[in-house]
DNA sequence: GACAACATACCAACTGGTCGGTATGCATCG
DNA sequence: CGATGCATACCGACCAGTTGGTATGTTGTC
């Protein structure tokens, strides 16, 4: 039988663990104990693999970039001939993710940027390359959809692009001060008419998303 | 005769503090003896003061609210007499207190409900306070707009209230992410835009903001 | 007004426990 | 063998919170 997936070591079940309780206790609440508790190891494990806990911050980020890289990279919103529709696919399929828990339905990255920006440049940078990254891959199909369209905005595809990944942090935040995701679903459905408007799509409601062409 | 500004007290010093030293380090990372450096207080005084660091945080967020609310109260964006106006008058404002280094710009409560959503509900709820309670100053003149142009949205006053609020707190992260406050008013502009559109302003540059209508 | 009784505001020193990190031992495997 | 991948045991620094105390009001009573 195929390997899938190849038995944990304390790396991977550290990093693991730290997505998870990073991401309900946040950075620095966040201790090494804590980790290797939720991994299953000991601290010897855990400095053999990191040489300070910032540095486990980092791969922690990195980390997440890998996850989240392969679960939108695999995600079905790319299937869409047209780059518009890929986009707003992409905008409904961060509001389908929006199902479960808090703590498993934010964004580590979100998170230990806010606690490490101006203490941790390592860490910030590292968060920065996953959120900066994962706008990049919208950033083409958005200047795509411009082209497509043949619109001379005033505005550019990465700043829309910067612009979604804004409003989907800050719709984390409101989640959690309120305790509800449904608040972040209507930030994101503010930011899909936005965009609907910006590419002269018609009205709500009646919209027929899928138009049949095959093209 | 009221005391307009009596002398701070250590607990006037230790808020004011906060509100500085934990937007620079969030609030986990940030210590007791910290305050009371930064606040030039011992930590008798402290714990006099506040029964514990997390009844702190709570005042924190408190104090918080009182001086943004003051700064928002007094603010001139209320001065236009097209609600509409106003609304957008209060985004450009927004956009320009994005000057200064980023501890000083950013939110208190956006930051300290990150890292204490889950693990302590009271300064949670007090963050959630000031956040719908800033955005609930917005609503009557988003409600006020709506009626004003006529229009019958899929969209309440209530939550387009709440997504300037994730639009602003997610612009924040960005900033924090790449050093750059720049990156915010990019993200606040497409909210503006977003506005402009949803009320039906004429497109950019051009735009003839007072239409004369006296009512 | 005088003075006792009490409250408030603050301080310096300390404590028990927790933190990130280290030193070392030991089993497995090429 | 020697390197890798852990575990155990421990350390010094730091943490939130406590203690016992002082100085300065404030209030009630005569």
């Amino acid at each position: 039988m195929p390997k899938v997936a190849t038995k944990p070591n304390a790396r991977t079940k550290l990093l693991e663990a730290a997505l998870s309780v990073i991401r309900a206790k946040g950075y620095s609440a966040t201790t090494v104990d804590d980790l290797c508790a939720a991994a299953g190891v000991t601290k010897g494990a855990f400095f053999h693999h990191f040489k300070s806990k910032d540095a486990l911050g980092v791969a922690a980020a990195e980390h997440w970039s890998d996850m989240t890289g392969a679960l939108f990279a695999d995600a079905p919103y790319h299937a869409p001939a047209d780059p518009l529709d890929r986009v707003l696919a992409y905008i409904a399929f961060r509001k389908d993710l929006l199902q479960g828990e808090l703590p498993e339905i934010t964004c580590l990255v979100g998170t230990m940027v806010q606690e490490t920006y101006e203490t941790a440049p390592a860490i910030r940078d590292a968060c920065a390359r996953s959120i900066t990254g994962h706008a990049q891959t919208l950033e083409a199909d958005i200047e795509a959809a411009i082209r497509d369209r043949g619109l001379t905005p005033d505005w550019t595809a990465e700043s829309l692009a910067l612009h979604t990944q804004a409003v989907i942090q800050g719709a984390f935040i409101l989640a959690k001060a309120t305790g509800s995701a449904a608040i972040a679903a209507d930030s994101i459905e503010h930011l899909r008419r936005y965009i609907d408007m910006l590419f002269g799509v018609p009205a709500a409601g009646t919209r027929s998303h899928d138009n049949g062409d095959p093209q």
